[in-house]
DNA sequence: TGGTTCACTGACCAGCCGTTCAGTGAGCTG
DNA sequence: CAGCTCACTGAACGGCTGGTCAGTGAACCA
């Protein structure tokens, strides 16, 4: 019986994960510019060229660290918008799931603010361009969602790129207050405050 | 006839101004962490230890320089809030003022971005704590204006300071987003997307 | 058991960038 | 015009950090 994976493979794989995990701590603690190389081979114990050995450099670590941890968010959203529910309940739930998101990785969110848009044009950064990766495939798989439920008239017409911005940022600030206050009223019910408000703005007026 | 200022003054004034100028076009151009104390220098035509003649380092140069920018800001919104007019009106032309400000100021929008929120907690960071100066600030005071709707019964009962910044998020994005595309879409169009979804969105429920 | 491999280590290096400060010269003053 | 002032300059400095690579030793092999 061959094991899928050879002993190296899964110590390999360990190694990086372990390696992310510092990754993602570190830089919620100290923010993206911050980081160091020495810190997170501290952090996630292991010597410095360590890191080297799995990364090609310093922006390949953060990049893949941020992805990794955006697939995450991403999967569960998609879970949900790919179901088939009514339009009222994917939004409900995709606003739920981000929130549950956040709340297990809490030390994640600094991460994803910092990398949510670029810094700057691609040329000449200090840094490579470190990527603003799916957010606009985001974006616009919920503006999907939205011009469908147009289409059948479920709600009134507008942009639906616009509207899908819209509601991802405006659900995204709430819920990140709601993390910073480091109190956690339930959360059932802000998710029908903002549920409540774009289901609202965006119903066909009479 | 005593000059309101001595030459000596308006000398100095123009510099800071110069300087400030500087930094956002090349904070706008390179992003926050890649601008350099030199490229800014270069970018005002003054030798890289003048700034240190009007800045005690870098970080008080990009701080001055952001609260001055966003002074702007909150000057054009508070004026709109702080007049007397209907409560949607307010919505309305708080996001129109938005709008133009980031229109005038395009470059600026770089620096709003990193600048939002801060980057990690003020214990031990490479650049000491960068401002993120007013943000709630804002939030608070839209938040009041809201509060005030609310009991006045305009509109229905949310907690207002998290509904600010649904407002606030969600109408930056959508603004940054057609700030992005180089189109120059018709802003009265987005503006009316905006305070739609959001005068909807709030509107009491019959 | 001696030999070989190779993941791992961490001292070291090179370059970058914020900050300083001795020097310069334009402009004022007496 | 001599002398002084002081805003301004930019070469030099020092600290820091990303990246390297010769060395180490545990694990495996013959």
């Amino acid at each position: 019986m061959l094991p899928l994976r050879s002993k190296e493979e899964v110590v390999q794989e360990f190694r990086i994960q372990s390696i992310q995990d510092a990754t993602m701590r570190v830089i919620a603690r100290k923010g993206m510019a911050a980081a160091t190389v020495q810190e997170i081979a501290d952090e996630a114990g292991v010597a410095k060229g360590t890191i080297y050995l799995y990364f090609r450099d310093r922006d390949e670590l953060i990049e893949k660290t941020f992805e990794g941890a955006m697939a995450q968010l991403m999967a569960r959203v998609d879970a949900v918008l790919d179901q088939d529910l009514p339009f009222d309940q994917k939004i409900r739930e995709t606003i739920a799931a981000k929130l549950a998101f956040f709340s297990d990785n809490r030390e994640f969110f600094r991460l994803y603010l910092t990398l949510r848009m670029p810094e700057g044009p691609a040329s000449r950064q200090r840094r490579k361009q470190t990527c603003h990766p799916q957010y606009r495939a985001r974006a616009k798989k919920l503006a999907g969602v939205l011009k469908q439920a147009m289409d059948r008239g479920e709600i009134r017409e507008v942009d639906p790129y616009r509207l899908a911005l819209f509601i991802m940022e405006g659900s995204t600030a709430v819920i990140l207050e709601r993390l910073t206050e480091d109190s956690s009223p339930a959360d059932a019910a802000d998710v029908e405050l903002m549920a409540g408000l774009v289901l609202d703005g965006i119903r066909k007026r009479e």
